[in-house]
Parts: C-alpha cells; sequence; structure tokens
DNA sequence: ATCCCGAGGG
DNA sequence: CCCTCTGGAT
C-alpha cells in the first residue's frame, strides 16, 4: 500500500514537471478538414512530425479532399510523399482508407472507434490521436515513447500498447491524458531516449524507477 | 516475428 | 557507416 501511494505522489510530481517544461498544448498537423488531420496522423507513422509537415501543403494541395485522393492513383500519391519513407505502405493505406471514407461512411471521417479502426492504415495509436487531436476527446495515445517511457519510470508494466494504454488510463487524471502523449514525446526525443538515456539531465529523475529495457 | 523506407543524427 | 524514427498489416 505504502509503495503505491509512494508511486502516486511521484507520479503527480512528474506530471506537475512535464505540464512546467513542455506545456499542456500543442498545436495539431496543419489540416483544413477532418481528413487532412487524419492523413496527417497516419503519415506520421515512423517518422517525424517535421518529414511530415513539409510534404502536407503539396500534399492536400494535389488532394484536398478524400474524394479527390480515394481516385487518384497510386504513383500520384507515392510522388507526393516518398520523402516520408514506409511510402508504398502509406500510399497503399491513404488511398484505400479514402476509398472506404467514401463508400462506406458517406464521404466524412468517422469519429467512434469502431469506425476509425476499420480504416485501412489506422490502428489504436492512429485512431485515438486523432479523436483527441480533432474533438478533444480523451484518449492516452501509447506511441513507441509512452510505452517506453512509462514503463521506465514504473507508471506501467504491461508488455504490449494496449495494456499500457489501460494502466495509464487508470493511474492518470483524465485531465492529464491528452498532454501525455506529446510530453513524453517531446522528453523522449530529447533525454529518455531509446538508446543511451541521458538520466543525468532528466528532471524527472528523483521519481523515476529506471526500468531500462 | 517481419517488412516497409527516406532522412537525419551520431 | 550504422542507427532510429509519434505504426500498421501480414
Amino acid at each position: 500500500m505504502i509503495t503505491e501511494e509512494i508511486n502516486r505522489e511521484h507520479i503527480k510530481k512528474s506530471l506537475a514537471k512535464l505540464d512546467e517544461i513542455y506545456g499542456v498544448t500543442k498545436e495539431s498537423f496543419y489540416h483544413q478538414q477532418p481528413w487532412q488531420l487524419l492523413a496527417a496522423i497516419m503519415l506520421s507513422a515512423q517518422s517525424t512530425d517535421k518529414q511530415v509537415e513539409e510534404v502536407l501543403p503539396q500534399l492536400f494541395n494535389r488532394f484536398p479532399n478524400a474524394e479527390n485522393m480515394a481516385e487518384a492513383s497510386l504513383d500520384e500519391i507515392e510522388d507526393a510523399i516518398r520523402s516520408i519513407g514506409l511510402y508504398k505502405n502509406k500510399a497503399k493505406n491513404l488511398k484505400k482508407c479514402c476509398q472506404q471514407i467514401m463508400e462506406e461512411f458517406g464521404g466524412e471521417v468517422p469519429e467512434d472507434m469502431e469506425g476509425l479502426l476499420c480504416l485501412a492504415g489506422v490502428g489504436r495509436k492512429t485512431a485515438t490521436l486523432y479523436r483527441s487531436d480533432a474533438y478533444g476527446i480523451p484518449g492516452v495515445t501509447v506511441d513507441t515513447h509512452v510505452f517506453r517511457i512509462s514503463r521506465r519510470l514504473g507508471w506501467a508494466t504491461g508488455k504490449d500498447p494496449v495494456q499500457v494504454e489501460l494502466e495509464l488510463q487508470d493511474v492518470l487524471e483524465e485531465e492529464h491524458w491528452n498532454r501525455i502523449n506529446f510530453q513524453l514525446i517531446y522528453h523522449g526525443r530529447a533525454v529518455c531516449t531509446a538508446r543511451k538515456a541521458k538520466c543525468g539531465e532528466c528532471v524527472l529523475e528523483a521519481w523515476c524507477e529506471k526500468k531500462m529495457d
């Protein structure tokens, strides 16, 4: 029982520090309509947001809405996103996703998890982040950074992202759900890196259990 | 468990 | 040169 209380206190202090260092809000990807936001998040898989933002203006200029992309050729979509990497899979998924939006959802991106998850190229991470960004719906988005860091800190022990998501939902106040993702991403890139974490520079070190992989 | 895959960092 | 990057599908 005592360990749990100490743990919660550590988490509380860590969260306050994260708010202080990285802020409590973040700009979403540039977009003018829901499907553009979804497309941007899909493109961000295994690549940096900077790379994504670089292709978005041209991409959306060429394909303003889901209908345009649903009817486009794969080659054309690939050309527009090639610099991001994983471009073949992403182009194929984008096209299929847009076709599904047109044919199964009347041209509108579904808002519920079930609808989003049946779209090509949309998994749990993408769907949760989309709902958070587009509508402010509370959700813990577990990507590689959140998975790695929350386990190192001792906030979660699950062996897969879904387990960790449930643990974090339990241990974090709902108010923090939508900001923990970008806060831990910033922290993961700058300090708590996958390899050779810079624990000496970490503002959370005092409360971290350092359960390294 | 593997593949995808260009760009940028160490 | 080698490594990793806000995953998802097979």
